[in-house]
DNA sequence: TCTGGGGTCCTAGGACCC
DNA sequence: TCTGGGGTCCTAGGACCC
């Protein structure tokens, strides 16, 4: 049996990474892309991190920062990312025997057996190489025996640049001296929470929280926190997950652009995300039992009346058919909706799920048969993802005044024909 | 004035049953 | 004043991730 061996593909600064990819005249320049509705930077160049502009911060914190110094700024433009993303992970799938594809700008690599055979230092320049020249991504690579410890290697190789973006920590000692000077947030599985307890129990650093007895760890935190003492230490007890997980619930809930006071503008809202819900639940070809509804104003603010509610229901039976969840959806804003609030956010859940003919008739509707559903909602998938354009139900708003606001955002290079990129 | 969105796993404790 | 024990299932909440 070998000893396991992954590497940790990490995308430098993906989004703005991708944003630069179709803008050569911002090379070397710092870019900072933002999260929904344009209110925090979720990606900085290594340009605009150098400028110390915070990961996280909200926009109008850093708007001087940004004026002064020139900072290009994007919108997320996710169907951009997702695009890039696939493809830098099927040119990882090539090089790769088996790959986990851990978000969309991370990938974990089993290289268990790949070591007899060649240089690993070697074999994560030739991935380097190759993502850049196949898609135009930079990329890091962390090698160790487990999963934690690549996460650190590949950090290391991200922030040491005599490491030419690639750290093999395969050897024992090598990996001590890297603990000993990694602070506990940075270790994967160990957030704020965890680190202020271990820091009062007098650890403060990785090599500290590895030379723990992982028994007494379990009792005193979790099952999570023993495996972390153990993967510290190089014993692997995370595997590889090729196939991912069948999903358990599906979310799609955003802050709207301008806050809404209007029933007629929250029920477009409500049935805009009901249908990109019953959408994703249909490309994992799943049917939901249970949907779940919630809104609220804005909780940081000291002068506006506070509201927030939720509400579930059971569907007679499980279903992706937009036009039952919305209708369920709009049945549930009924029930919670108060006038005389200005809200803020608003979302729509999907639980309980069932494959296609397992669940229960039911017992009322013997033989509820939806023969046109099927039909109807795989047409309209099709021409949604054609590229061409969008059809959707009118309930979800034609205008959409509480959309979302995406002030700076570059065009669907990759996945909207008429946003090709012209070259003159 | 302005603070994202979408997920997972684990644990404790209550409800319920015999 | 007295009032078992053990098991399962479900849910809420906490913690983490990117």
């Amino acid at each position: 049996m070998n000893t396991p061996c992954y590497a940790l593909v990490d995308c430098n600064s993906f989004y703005a990474s991708c944003e630069k990819l179709f803008r050569p005249d911002l090379k070397d320049r710092p870019v900072v892309v933002l999260s929904n509705n344009d209110g925090c930077v979720v990606a900085r160049s290594a340009e605009a991190r150098r400028l110390r502009i915070g990961m996280g911060v909200p926009l109008y914190q850093v708007r001087d920062l940004i004026q002064r110094n020139e900072v290009t700024v994007f919108s997320s433009n996710y169907a951009l990312y997702a695009d890039l993303s696939a493809r830098v992970m099927r040119t990882l799938e090539e090089m790769a025997p088996a790959v986990e594809i851990y978000s969309i700008d991370e990938a974990f690599l089993d290289l268990g057996g790949i070591e007899t055979s060649r240089d690993l230092l070697d074999f994560g320049q030739e991935i380097r190489r190759t993502v850049d020249r196949w898609v135009g991504v930079p990329v890091s690579v962390g090698i160790a025996p487990t999963k934690t410890l690549a996460k650190l290697a590949n950090h290391a190789a991200k922030r040491y640049g005599r490491t030419e973006g690639v750290v093999d920590l395969r050897d024992p000692a090598r990996q001590r001296r890297l603990l000993a000077i990694t602070p506990l947030k940075e270790i994967w599985g160990i957030g704020s929470r965890l680190s202020a307890r271990l820091e009062a129990m007098g650890i403060h650093n990785a090599l500290q929280l590895a030379n723990t007895d992982p028994r007494l760890m379990r009792k005193a935190f979790s099952v999570v926190v023993e495996r972390t003492v153990r993967e510290l230490n190089g014993e692997a007890c995370i595997g590889l997950d090729e196939i991912p997980a069948a999903k358990q619930q599906i979310i799609c809930s955003r802050t709207f652009g301008t806050r809404i006071t209007d029933y007629r503008d929250m029920r477009e809202a409500i049935s805009d995300y009901a249908s990109r819900a019953a959408e994703k639940l249909r490309e994992e070809q799943r049917y939901a039992r249970v949907v779940t509804i919630y809104l609220r104003t804005n909780p940081h603010s000291d002068r506006d009346p506070q509201y927030s509610n939720a509400a579930s229901t059971e569907l007679s039976l499980p279903s992706n058919d937009s036009r039952e969840i919305i209708a369920a959806c709009q049945g549930l804003l009924r029930a919670v909706y108060r006038d005389g609030y200005r809200y803020m956010k608003a979302g729509v859940m999907l639980n309980d799920f069932y494959e296609a003919g397992v669940f229960q008739a039911d017992l009322f509707n013997p033989g509820q048969e939806r023969p046109h559903a099927k039909a109807l909602m795989n047409t309209l998938d099709q021409i949604n993802h054609s590229g061409l354009g969008r059809v959707f139900f009118a309930g979800q708003g034609i205008r959409k005044e509480w959309g979302m606001q995406r002030a700076h955002l570059s065009p669907r290079y990759t996945t909207s024909w008429k946003d090709l990129p012209l070259v003159r």
